[in-house]
RNA sequence: GCCGGGAUGGCGAAACGGGUAGACGCGAGGGACUUAAAAUCCCUUUCCCGCAAGGGAGUCCGGGUUCGAGUCCCGGUCCUGGCACCA
């Protein structure tokens, strides 16, 4: 029993040996399949999913496994809760990540991810998760890609894979195409070269069809609320109106219009009609504009000869520049075309101008402005001199002048002017009535516009799944039929971006050309690959089935696992990766392959960690290597740490020296067992405590609140061994299950100890007798004219009669009491308050 | 600019339908054990006044509601994450 004051020093001061008994467990599981989950068999399926990580050169970043961890415990806790936990993980290894890095080091991302995987999942097992390697994937695996590919088919069969001229990012130096992250204010990441637009064929995915039901499910989700507003927030659904200006006396154009067009054949004196969208259409009367964007495919019909060479100029501009500093730079430029439209509302002339702050890809490429009440048209307008008219103003003032900044009213307490027949009525009733009016002569209509854009998926780059579409002479776009599926990326040599600005697989003749499945004729491959994102975006499906060769995911075994019981994973993905995963799951949904339409009942968003007080990076120097910590003080510790330095869902900071606590709190768990008695019965008190402690470690487990678990048990612990009392059994055995699931190692090795040849993880979860859990004594806290004066102990479920005699019992407390109570507030249980 | 999250001791943080502010841990101070140190164990530790008993103040700032506010309401400051000319 007190063994210890016999061993070194250096042995005591360790407590117990971390790396021993972890090496001897992680073999032991491994030996054992502790942690294979039978898919088949299993009872009470429990999905328990974390954001796999893309693997990196540096190695396992500590903020994914404070993530991971996080998942660990509540999958243990759900297993040791009787379900059967299914915790896969796998490696997110495509992209531009890996590509940019091994252009960097010189390596072929082909050898380099393979290495770079074999040491997070070195780094993952010494951490202790209960993962079932056995479902290990990664996208990279043309096992997994080729059902990527298989999806995209899925999406072209239904009419949802489509293939448009977009713009991207250009550097005219590195010759490539770059991300929107890798343009730095205008500027290529790498070379600092200005970056232009340029226009491309590229494949996209019709998300926006979805937009509606993306939307509306967020009602019903479990999912953290900062990350249905996020989601909320991207879909971005406005309501409006859609309007329809008319071009006026388009007759004395119509000849310009013809040879800017390139327009060779039968004239046809149709009108032009323009139409744009607002969320004001109450405005509509202060409307002194249209704005159309630069390449609305209107502008050359009804620009004016003498201000073609203006216009072209300026078109030429706007393309030239890059797609991120367009939108930073908020300087108002445009230029007039020379035409008027007609407001239908007032029946004025207007002019008809373009401008680049008027996005083509939103609405309809063109907007009315209302410079009174809209900043941006506000700015514009005095930019260029142009009409100012106030609609809007308060209740009561009769100020028709135009306002001297641009106010957006929209209030209550506002009402239209200068609008006719509609003036004096509210905003609400405006829109209503002017959609009316407008839509009765054929000027407008309500409609509902979403800012959600498609979804683009190509990407002139090497190292990703390449598209599965063959263009060929005679057939034109054949989808490649699903028996050929995998397309393989080919091993080039030199997969660097060239000044093609097309795909590296473009200069892959042997592996472009091909015969036409449909046809047998000369064909090509597509040469781009898809994006990162569609690989991630159904992962969760096939972990359960990465065993089955011939379907993505088998139907019996997905009907048994999914959708997800709980994700976890970083806001970061909020909404690009958790919308994909959606929108891909409600199309399989809509093709029948799936018989749910939301992957994720349950979401919930971690947090970030950082270092004292700032976001960890290279730059900064205080990046935390896991493999040290774990070295240093033992996996358990580490987890055990990272799940105490703050709440779970909102992280916290990490500190070197305060990790010795959790250590210290380990060896004291230790120590205790190691010298329990069995004889005698164990304290009535402590087991009380015991019985407090499990429902409120239960109750924090099931809620994340993985801190204050911790600091439940270490208040437990530290009333076990009060005084250096020896414990009991009966008061430590429970304990260590209760911290398995955060240290699972050293509470395997500690459950041996007592005698059980079971793992702990399959011994179950520890009750609680809720009438030991319940105090019999209540502490009061006192308060007189709200000041707390002192506490009182009174019975559990005293009246307020008991609890003022007890109080005024109190000599400390009565001395305030100076004249007798107006009135007293009694709260039982927690406290008095009598007021003077 | 818009949308999230936040601000509590020397430090990381607790306080979950308004009800004992600072649980738990780190650090610090004191003590025990030791020839000594480390480790371990015990005590103290929000601040101010006081030898003490005790008293006062206190959760970013300013108002408000309430018997009672870290928590709710109004206004502001700062930090942090995301989006960003979305009509």
């Amino acid at each position: 029993m007190t063994e210890s004051i016999h061993q070194t020093p250096a042995e005591e001061s360790a407590g117990y040996d971390p790396a021993a008994i972890e090496r001897k467990w992680q073999e032991r599981w491994e030996a054992r399949g502790t942690n294979h989950t039978d898919l088949v068999a299993g009872v009470r399926p429990f999905y328990a999913l974390m954001m796999f990580p893309y693997p990196s050169a540096e190695g396992l970043h500590v903020g994914n496994l404070f993530a991971f961890t996080g998942n660990d415990i509540y999958g243990r806790f759900q297993r040791l809760q009787g379900h059967t936990v299914f915790e896969p993980l796998g490696f997110d290894a495509f992209g531009i990540h890996s590509e940019n890095f091994a252009l960097k080091v010189g390596t072929h991302p082909a050898d380099l991810i393979p290495r770079n995987i074999d040491n997070f999942r070195r780094q993952l097992k010494r951490s202790g998760l209960m993962v079932d390697w056995r479902h290990e994937l990664s996208t990279t695996d043309p096992d997994y890609y080729r059902w990527t590919q298989w999806l995209f088919l899925k999406l072209y069969e239904r009419g949802l894979a489509y293939k448009k001229r977009a713009a991207v990012n250009w550097c005219p130096n590195d010759k490539t195409v770059l991300a929107n992250e890798q343009v730095i204010n205008g500027e290529c990441e790498r070379c600092g070269a200005k970056v232009e637009q340029r226009f491309l064929e590229q494949w996209f995915f019709r998300i926006t069809d979805y937009a509606g039901r993306l939307l509306a499910n967020l009602d019903w989700l479990d999912w953290s609320e900062s990350t249905i507003q996020a989601q909320r927030n991207w879909i971005g659904r406005s309501e409006g109106a859609e309007i329809t200006f008319r071009v006026q006396d388009l007759e004395d154009l119509t000849g310009a219009a013809t040879i800017a067009s390139g327009f060779t054949g039968e004239f046809s004196p149709q009108p032009v009609d323009i139409r744009v969208f607002t969320t004001r259409p109450d405005t509509v009367f202060g409307a002194t504009y249209l704005v159309l964007a630069p390449e609305h495919p209107l502008v050359d019909t009804f620009t004016t000869d003498e201000h073609r060479d203006e216009v072209a100029a300026y078109k030429r501009r706007s393309a030239k520049q890059d797609l991120v500093s367009r939108r930073v730079s908020k300087e108002k430029t445009g230029v007039f075309t020379g035409s008027f439209a007609i407001n239908p509302a007032t029946q004025a002339p207007i002019p008809i101008w373009i401008a680049d702050y008027v996005l083509m890809e939103y609405g309809t490429g063109a907007i009315m402005a209302v410079p009174a009440h809209d900043e941006r048209d506000f700015e514009f307008a005095n930019e260029f001199d142009l009409p100012i008219v106030r609609v809007v103003t308060p209740h009561g003032s009769n100020d028709m002048r135009p306002p001297a900044e641009a106010p957006y009213l929209e209030t209550d307490s506002v009402r239209l002017v200068n609008s006719g027949r509609f003036t004096g009525l509210g905003i609400a009733d405006g829109k209503q009535r002017i959609i009316e009016y407008l839509a009765e002569h054929g000027h407008a209509r309500g409609v509902v516009n979403y800012r959600l854009h498609d979804w683009c998926i190509s990407r002139q780059r090497y190292w990703g799944p390449p598209i599965p579409i063959i263009y060929c002479d005679k057939c034109g776009t054949v989808p490649v039929p699903e028996k050929d599926l995998p397309v393989v990326l080919p091993y080039v040599e030199d997969f660097k971006p060239d000044d093609t600005g097309i795909s590296p697989l473009a200069r892959v003749e042997s592996w472009y050309r091909v015969s036409c499945p449909t046809c047998g004729g000369n064909a090509r491959r597509e040469t781009d690959v898809s994006d990162t994102f569609l690989d991630s975006a159904w992962y969760f499906l096939r972990y359960p089935s990465t065993d089955s060769e011939n379907v993505a995911f088998d139907p019996d075994i997905t009907k048994k696992w999914l959708p997800v019981t709980s994700y976890i994973g970083g806001n970061e993905h909020a909404v690009l990766h958790l919308l994909y995963s959606r929108f891909v799951t409600m199309v399989l949904h809509d093709a029948k392959q799936v018989d749910f339409e939301e992957p994720f009942t349950r979401f919930r968003a971690h947090g970030m960690i950082v270092r004292d007080g700032a976001k960890m990076s290279k730059s900064r120097g205080n990046v935390v290597n896991p493999d040290e910590y774990i070295e240093r003080w033992g996996a358990d510790t580490f987890r055990t740490y990272l799940m105490f330095l703050g709440a779970y869902e909102e992280g916290g900071d990490f500190r070197d020296q305060s990790i010795a606590g959790v250590r210290r709190f380990l060896d004291r768990l230790w120590s205790s067992v190691e010298r329990a008695t069995e004889s005698g019965a164990p304290d009535t008190q402590v087991i009380r405590k015991l019985h407090q402690t499990i429902k409120k470690v239960s109750g924090d487990l099931a809620g994340l609140s993985y801190n204050t678990a911790i600091a439940a048990m270490m208040e437990y612990l530290n009333v076990v061994r009060r005084g250096e009392r020896q414990a009991h059994r009966a008061e430590v055995e429970p304990l260590v299950q209760l911290v398995s699931p955060f240290a699972p190692h050293v509470a395997e090795e500690l459950w041996e100890r007592f005698g059980h040849a079971e793992s702990i993880f399959d011994a179950g979860w520890p009750a609680f007798d809720a009438s030991l859990a319940a105090e019999e004594m209540a502490t009061l806290a006192v308060q007189v004219a709200g000041k707390t004066r002192g506490r009182v102990q009174v019975p559990v479920g005293a009246d307020q009669e008991a609890a003022v005699a007890a109080a005024m019992a109190d000599p400390g407390i009565a001395k305030f009491v100076v004249s007798t109570p107006k009135k007293i507030v009694f709260v039982p249980g927690r406290l008095l308050n009598l007021v003077l």
